[in-house]
Parts: C-alpha cells; sequence; structure tokens
DNA sequence: ATGAAATTGATTGCTTTTGCTCGTATAATG
DNA sequence: CATTATACGAGCAAAAGCAATCAATTTCAT
C-alpha cells in the first residue's frame, strides 16, 4: 500500500472513530507499528491529526482565532489602540467592524457595551458571541481563508442596507497621497461598501502602516474621520494626512 | 484504548448520566482503577469533569457546559453518522449545512474533498477555514450565542439566491406527525429555507432525537429524503417514517 | 539494466504509561 | 460517636510505546 492511501485510510478512520491506537492501524492496514509511526508523524505535522501517545486523534476543532505570530507584532500597542476606540464608541450605536489584528483588540473593550454591530470577520463575531449587550450581525459571503473574512456580493449587499453609526477598519498601508490599502482587493471593496454606509470612519493601525502602499485601495485619506494608532508615529508621518483633515491620535 | 479515546468515553458518559462512579469507569472502559483516577485528575485539571469521592461529574454552574455536553453525548454515534455522510456526498456538489453538534461531526469528512458549501454556523466554517477545496459561504445574518447560527432575513435572503444540491441539517426533534422539531423557531425558520432551496434534504441525528417533539417546526417528515442515524434507532422508531417515503440510514 | 534515493520493517535502549500494593483518608452506617 | 467499608495517593515494577539506527526492499531516473 502506498503511502498517501495509508494517509488517506488513518484520516477516514479518525473521521469515523475520533481516536485511534497505532496498534490498531497496523493491523487495520497490514503494515509495521513503525511506518504507523510514521505516518502519524507526518499528518502530525501538517496538523491533519493530533499525534498522543499511542495513536492519534483528531486535532480539537478549537475555535481558534488565524492570527497567532501577526498578533505578536506590536501586540501592547494594538491592545492601547483597541482599548482607546472601545472607551469612544458611544453606547447603544450601530459600529462596523471589519477584520484584521488591530481590530480584534477592540473586543475586549466592547463586550460588556450595549451595541450593535455588523462584521465582515467571521473571528471577531465568534470573539462576540456571549457578550451579553451585543447584537452581533454578520454580513455573509465567501469565507477568505487566511483572514476569516467575508467578502464577495453577498457581504455588498448586506452592508448596503445597513447604516452604520461609526465603521472601525483595520489597513496594511496608510499613505497620504495613495489612502488606505491592503493587499486583498476584494476585502478592500467590501471594507469600502462599509465605509460607504458609515456616518463617520475610524482606522485602527500601529504606526508601521504608516508610509506603507500596498496593492487594493481601501479608500482615499480624505474619507477617513480618525486614525488611532500608537505614540510611536512620529509628526512626520501623520502630519499630510492631517494636512487632509484627518485626525490622528496617538496612545 | 488509548488515553484520549478513554476521556472521550469517560466525557460521553458523563454527558449522557451527569455523574459516574470511578467503579463503573474501570469495568466499562476496561481498565484499572488507577487509571481511571488519573483520567479524572487529568479532565479536571482541564476543568472538562469535577472530580467527585468516587468517580466524577459535570462541571456545574458555568454557561458553556451544557453545550459540550452535548456535544460529547452520543458523540462516537454522531462520529459514524458524519462519517457515513461525507461518504455519500458527491464531490463538486453544493452542500448546504445547518448548525448543531451532529453536523459539526461531517467536517473531518469533507475537509478534503472539492466542494461548494453554504453554512448559517459560524463555526462550520471556522472549521473548515483551511480546507484547500471547498468553498465556502456564509449566509451571513444575526448571530444566536447559543448555537453560533445566524439568523434573520439576512441569512433567508442569501439563501433564496442559492440552489443547493444537498441541504444536510441537525434537529432536536424527529416524529412521524409532528416532523423535525427544534428549540428555536428563527433557526427552525432559515434551516427550513434553506431546506427548500435544496434539491435533496438530508437529516443528520443520532437515535436519541426520535420520538421528540420540539416547539419549533423545520419542516414536515415527508420533506425530508433521508435520516442518517446510529443503530441505536429502533425499527418501532423508524417505521413510521419510512411508511412516509423517508429513507432511514443507520450506521 | 544499473545505481541512487526513498521507503519499509526489525532491533535496541530509553521513556511513558499502567496496574498493583499498602498505608492513609473519607464517607456511610449503626 | 465509633465502626466499617470504600476510596485515595504514593511508590514501584511491569508493560507498552517511542526514537534512533540500520539493513533490506522497492521505486525511479538514467
Amino acid at each position: 500500500m502506498i503511502r498517501a492511501e495509508r494517509h488517506e485510510r488513518i484520516l477516514a478512520e479518525l473521521a469515523r472513530r475520533g481516536t485511534i491506537s497505532a496498534q490498531e492501524l497496523a493491523t487495520l492496514l497490514d503494515t509495521s507499528l513503525a511506518t504507523i509511526r510514521r505516518d502519524i508523524a507526518e499528518l502530525d505535522a501538517r496538523k491533519a491529526v493530533t499525534r498522543t501517545h499511542g495513536g492519534a486523534s483528531l486535532p480539537q476543532g478549537r475555535e481558534e482565532l488565524p492570527y497567532d505570530a501577526k498578533m505578536m507584532a506590536f501586540l501592547t500597542e494594538k491592545r492601547r489602540i483597541g482599548a482607546q476606540i472601545g472607551s469612544m464608541i458611544a453606547p447603544g450605536s450601530m459600529i462596523g467592524l471589519g477584520g484584521g489584528t488591530t481590530v480584534l483588540q477592540i473586543l475586549p473593550a466592547i463586550r460588556r457595551m450595549r451595541l450593535k454591530l455588523v462584521t465582515t470577520a467571521v473571528n471577531v463575531a465568534l470573539d462576540l458571541r456571549g457578550a451579553q449587550d451585543v447584537e452581533v450581525t454578520l454580513t455573509g459571503g465567501t469565507l477568505r481563508p487566511r483572514t476569516a473574512e467575508m467578502v464577495g456580493h453577498i457581504a455588498e449587499r448586506t452592508l448596503r442596507d445597513i447604516h452604520i453609526d461609526v465603521a472601525v477598519i483595520g489597513v496594511d498601508g496608510i499613505d497620504a497621497t495613495a489612502g488606505f490599502t491592503t493587499y486583498d482587493s476584494s476585502e478592500a471593496y467590501v471594507n469600502r461598501v462599509m465605509l460607504e454606509q458609515a456616518r463617520e470612519v475610524w482606522i485602527a493601525a500601529d504606526h508601521s502602516k504608516f508610509g506603507r502602499i500596498l496593492p487594493a485601495l481601501i479608500c482615499p485619506a480624505h474619507q477617513v474621520r480618525r486614525i488611532i494608532t500608537d505614540t510611536g508615529a512620529t509628526a512626520v508621518m501623520t502630519a499630510p494626512l492631517e494636512a487632509l483633515g484627518v485626525e490622528v491620535l496617538r496612545v
């Protein structure tokens, strides 16, 4: 039996049973324990299974949010930014939230507030599940695997029917002339729709985003009311934006 | 039997009975008391169970655990049901998935398939993020905290624009005359819309759901093509449904 | 066909897990 | 309250599982 076939059958057996011992697999697939262990190790390295003493089990579908390493960059700054934004949000208002690691840091500050909220980010929604007084609406749409954001015409249509008091989105690039940009154009487009539905637009971004220009335009600089960033943003970085009427808040 | 399996079966037994003695577990799992005690201690350390003199019981007081317990009840049966459903799904088809703990067990079987999929359940979507060949669409809508399902007119509108080959939903009650029912009427309604968009409707439910009638009707029995359940479902339970032309599959 | 590379299965020494025993602690019963 | 049965924890020896290595086999490209 070829390796790929063994792997398939191991996964199939696990899907059926949840856990299985190396012994059983060796019997089932009529091969040696050494080979089974190697297989399990490989599948484990690919995160397809979880290796345990004596066998393997299905990886726990932990509701883990899709960021880890990226989350580490400027985490403390992002936390401060998030807390600041939370404190500026009026209770009872309708908030639009995009995706991204910085936006995620707003959630601890608002989960005890009374709010209505619409989001394109699945992880935002999941995090706020359980927040008693936050009514969460998801836009729906096609799921983008990397960021867990929903995009496409479904998301757009949902947003077009909603009036948002404040939309808060994260961006990957901030530049006075190039505007606010990100990597993915479909995400950028959905964000733009959200902004168009909002009376007021805030950008949450740590200082590393200043001066960067990325392929997908979300919106030009003047459409944004304020940027909430950290104290690492120098006057040189922010002055061109302030000249365009964008308020920059450093926390 | 490997440790992970023992843990799972301890949790499953607890989910069903609420409390169990170490003695019984030792007999049930055919292992020594010492090992059972160690297992219980580990699960207790993880807060998955509460250790008591003589055995273990479900941890009380916390809000989330009923869901965990629901998940663990008949888990092995649900896994088999899920695997069976996965094997019956045609590659390339458009699948609609509802929420619920049984439906969740389908995911291991389909995450390596090439599929399009629409779901009302946020946790289904998040779980399938990363499945290379599965294109996931979320319906959007208002998030129900307890089940993480999306309901309301947004979900309905999204579904109305989608043609589904097979819709698979979990239910809480199965009764030939009362039909398929669940606790929450808004979830029931969204599920019904999904069924209406589907060429074929399958129900995934362990045998404990037979004979139960709950407040919210999803659809009458005859609208369903087949029920996939476990071997615990007796002929007495299933005959009235089969008389209505519903195929019942026991796995 | 031939040699290189990859895969497999067996062996060995080492680690983890398991089950047993015994003294102590806990709960139930009269 | 004292007694008794049961459960518990710790320590330890046996068993099971594991990593590393290596020889045999298969696969593949030339």
